[in-house]
DNA sequence: TATTCTCAAATAACGGCGTTATTTCGATCG
DNA sequence: CGATCGAAATAACGCCGTTATTTGAGAATA
C-alpha cells in the first residue's frame, strides 16, 4: 500500500478541512471505544492515534467531556439507525416485538457504546439537554409504532403513547443493565427480557 | 473536645486492631463516596482522610478495586437493611408494593452508592462471584414476598419465583437507571415506576 | 540488657492521566 | 521579502494508581 505524502490519520484529515478533521478524529475515538473499552478513551491515546497532539482535540472538542458526548450522540444515532432498520412490516404488535429484539441486539451488540449512554465508565460526564432530546429521538420508530398498536386497536385506546414508549424502553434497558452487571447469567437475560417486555407491553392491553 | 493521644482516624483505629483499621478505612471510604461521588474515591484522598500512607490501603485491600467491591457490597447490604425494615403487614401484595417504593427510596437516596452498584463512575471494576451473590440475596425479603405472594393465591399458582423477582428488580432499576440519566424529568420517575412495576407484577396474576 | 530480626508504615518514585501556558512554524498579507 | 496571525507542537503542572525502597518500632534471641 503506498503512503499518502502526508502521514497519519490527522495530516490527512487536516488537508480535508476542519469539518473532515473533526469527523476523522471521532471515528478515532469511536474505534478506540468500540475495540478497547472506556479506559482507552483517553486524551493522549486518541492523539497518538490520530498522530497529533492532545491541542488539537482540545481546539475541537473543549474537553474530553466534549469528546464523550459526542460518543453518546453517536452511540444514540447507531441506536437509531438500528431501529429504524427493523422492517415494519403489517403486524403493528409484531413491529414492537421485533424492535424490542433489536434494541437488545443493539446494546450486546455494541457494549461500549451502550455503556457511554447510561453513565458507565466516563466518571464525569453528564449529558446535557441536547442529548436527552437526542436519545429521545432516537427512539422516535418506537413511539410510532406504539401510536401505530393504539390506532390499529393492539393497544388501548387511552394509552399514553409517550408513556407505552417510556416504559417499553425502561423494561428493555432495566433488563439488560442488570444482564451487563452479571445478574442474569446464561440464557436467563434472554428469558428475562421477553417476560419483562411482554408484560410492559401487557399494561397497555386493551 | 479533648485530642486522643494519637492523632489522626488511623492511629486511632489501629490500636484497635486490624478488623477495626479495616472497618475504620471503609468508613472513610464510604463517607467521601457518599458525600462527594466516586471522582473522590482516590487511593490518595482515603488515605488523607485516615491520616496515612496509601500503603496500608494496599496492604488491606490489594488495590483500588479492593476498596470498589467493599463499597459494591455495603450498597447492597445497606439495599437488605432497608427492605428488610419494610414492614410485612398481613397483606402479600401490598409488602411488594412497599418493597418496590423502598428500593426506590434507597436509590434516590444513596446515589453514589447506587452508581457503584451499577457500574457507574468506577471504570475498571467488574463485582466478582461472590459480588453477584451478595447481590441477589439482598434481594431476598423481595423473594420471599413474592413466595407469600404466590402461596397465598396473590400470584399465579405456577410463577417461578426467581423470575417474579428478577422481573421486578428489572423493572424497578430500569426506570430508576433512566431517570438517574435525566431521561424522566419531574414527577415523571415516580409516575413511569408505578406504571411498570404494576406492569411486572400484572405479568404473574392469576 | 544488648543485639538482631521482622514486618508494618512512610517516603518517594514511575508512568499515565486531563489540562494548559509557552513556543514553534507555516500560511497569508502588506 | 518581511510582518502578522493562528493552528499545532512541546513541555509543564498537579492529579491519579501503583510499587520499590527506606524507616522505625517492637519481638525474639543471646
Amino acid at each position: 500500500m503506498p503512503a499518502k505524502s502526508p502521514t497519519g490519520a490527522f495530516a490527512r484529515a487536516q488537508a480535508l478541512g476542519e469539518a473532515a478533521l473533526r469527523t476523522a478524529l471521532l471515528d478515532i475515538a469511536a474505534g478506540l471505544l468500540a475495540a478497547e473499552g472506556p479506559a482507552a478513551l483517553s486524551m493522549r491515546r486518541v492523539a497518538a492515534a490520530a498522530d497529533c497532539s492532545t491541542t488539537v482535540l482540545y481546539r475541537h472538542f473543549g474537553a474530553k467531556d466534549g469528546i464523550t458526548r459526542e460518543l453518546y450522540l453517536e452511540g444514540f444515532a447507531r441506536l437509531r439507525r438500528r431501529l429504524d432498520a427493523v422492517p415494519r412490516g403489517d403486524d403493528p404488535a409484531e413491529h414492537l416485538a421485533a424492535l424490542g429484539r433489536a434494541y437488545r441486539a443493539n446494546a450486546l451488540e455494541e457494549p461500549n457504546f451502550y455503556g457511554v449512554m447510561h453513565g458507565e465508565g466516563v466518571p464525569g460526564f453528564v449529558p446535557d439537554d441536547e442529548c436527552r432530546t437526542a436519545a429521545a429521538a432516537s427512539l422516535d420508530v418506537l413511539r410510532e409504532a406504539a401510536r401505530a398498536c393504539v390506532e390499529a386497536g393492539v393497544l388501548r385506546a387511552d394509552a399514553d403513547v409517550d408513556e407505552v414508549t417510556d416504559t417499553l424502553w425502561a423494561a428493555a434497558h432495566g433488563v439488560i443493565s442488570l444482564e451487563r452487571g452479571g445478574h442474569f447469567p446464561g440464557a436467563l437475560g434472554e428469558q428475562r427480557f421477553r417476560t419483562l417486555t411482554r408484560a410492559a407491553v401487557g399494561a397497555f392491553l386493551p
